[in-house]
DNA sequence: CTGTTAACTTGCCGATGTCAAGTTGTCACT
DNA sequence: AGTGACAACTTGACATCGGCAAGTTAACAG
């Protein structure tokens, strides 16, 4: 059996430290050595394993990544039709975003990640081909005349945007008077307007 | 007539500066100290402007917003069609994205800007009013049953989400092997989706 | 028991953000 | 014109940061 040293898996106890310190603190108060002492060893210990900061935190969007296809996988493998499960997803993606809120700052930051790293890449495309294959059974099984990229394209960037400006809405709707929506229940409004849309594609 | 110090606006040489740094180094390697260098002045003269670090990026959002609003503006004022203005404002805003990165970069980062900044929190209002009035327009010009306030933040979503995710998606569409598209289309192509989606609702 | 290698630690460097205290222009008022 | 007040900076210091180099310790193979 190894112990070695302090931790069985040094690494995964430092992501754990690094989304712990994101979550807290925020990406911009991010530090390594915090890290490095919540994980109880010394400053330099993270760089040994992840040669850099940005190699740290690429492993947490890699792992960010895989958790994303995992949890729309099976949202998607619940739901029978197509539109379901493309609104399933879309809920999937929200929830993950309220329970990792650490990876989801990180998975998409170009400047913060190596973007030439080939896990991440890897990881990245199959969450992708979830949304996408989910896309392409919709326009099969409903002979859509509609583009699958394009259209995949369009609902993840909604779902992205959405994730994003998620503050900012509840801001505005506070603003403006207006009764407060919930994240899910966007979401389900959006993949409906967008439904609509391509099933009335000529 | 005014010439305090250096400049007649150090304030603005600042926001120039930090403008160059973002977009040369990007939002991760920025620093006070080299804006100030650039600025030629010493290394504390930005946090005597801007108190910190976040007001100035928080100044710099600021601008964005105010920049975002006119050219938006001034786009759909060329169209009088409603939704060819909801295009044009769309191909204003990623044209904007790619003239202005530094902003944008910093515009919708919640942990880099204090967002209870009060002309920060106005000039996003009246950027999003823009908006807002657009979709109004077309929704009453066609008879629309839709949601003003849930189309318009889809909008805005997928505008956000494919500024966000256009280097990745352009890397997708390379790893594919699908023909470059270009982000003016992707906006095109995304409008005309979500104009089907909110005309065949019942 | 010894050698090798991986898993760290310790120490150091230049750079950074921010605070406190000085210094220097500028303008208002007499 | 002279004087005070005030704003616009500068200078200096401090704790902290990321990353490198060199040392130290643990585990395992032979």
């Amino acid at each position: 059996m190894h112990t070695p040293y302090h931790h069985g898996d040094l690494p995964n106890a430092l992501r754990r430290a690094a989304e712990e310190v994101i979550t807290e603190k925020g990406l911009g108060n991010f530090s390594l050595r915090e890290v490095a002492r919540r994980a109880g060893v010394s400053h330099a210990a993270p760089c040994h394993h992840f040669g850099d900061v940005r190699g740290l935190l690429t492993s947490l969007a890699t792992e960010g990544f895989e958790v994303l296809c995992r949890v729309t996988s099976e949202a998607a493998s619940r739901e029978t039709d197509p539109s379901e499960r493309l609104v399933a997803i879309g809920e999937a993606y929200v929830a993950l975003a309220a329970q990792y809120p650490a990876h989801c700052q990180v998975m998409f930051r170009v400047d913060v990640v190596d973007q030439s790293d080939q896990r991440l890449m890897d990881a990245g495309l199959r969450a992708y081909g979830v949304l996408r294959d989910t896309v392409a059974d919709l326009i099969s099984s409903e002979n859509l005349k509609v583009d699958l990229d394009n259209t995949t394209n369009l609902c993840w960037s909604a779902m992205q945007g959405l994730v994003e400006l998620q503050p900012k809405l509840d801001h505005l709707d506070e603003l403006l008077g207006r009764p407060a929506v919930d994240t899910r229940e966007r979401i389900r409004r959006f993949t409906e307007l967008i439904l609509n849309g391509v099933r009335s594609h000529v």
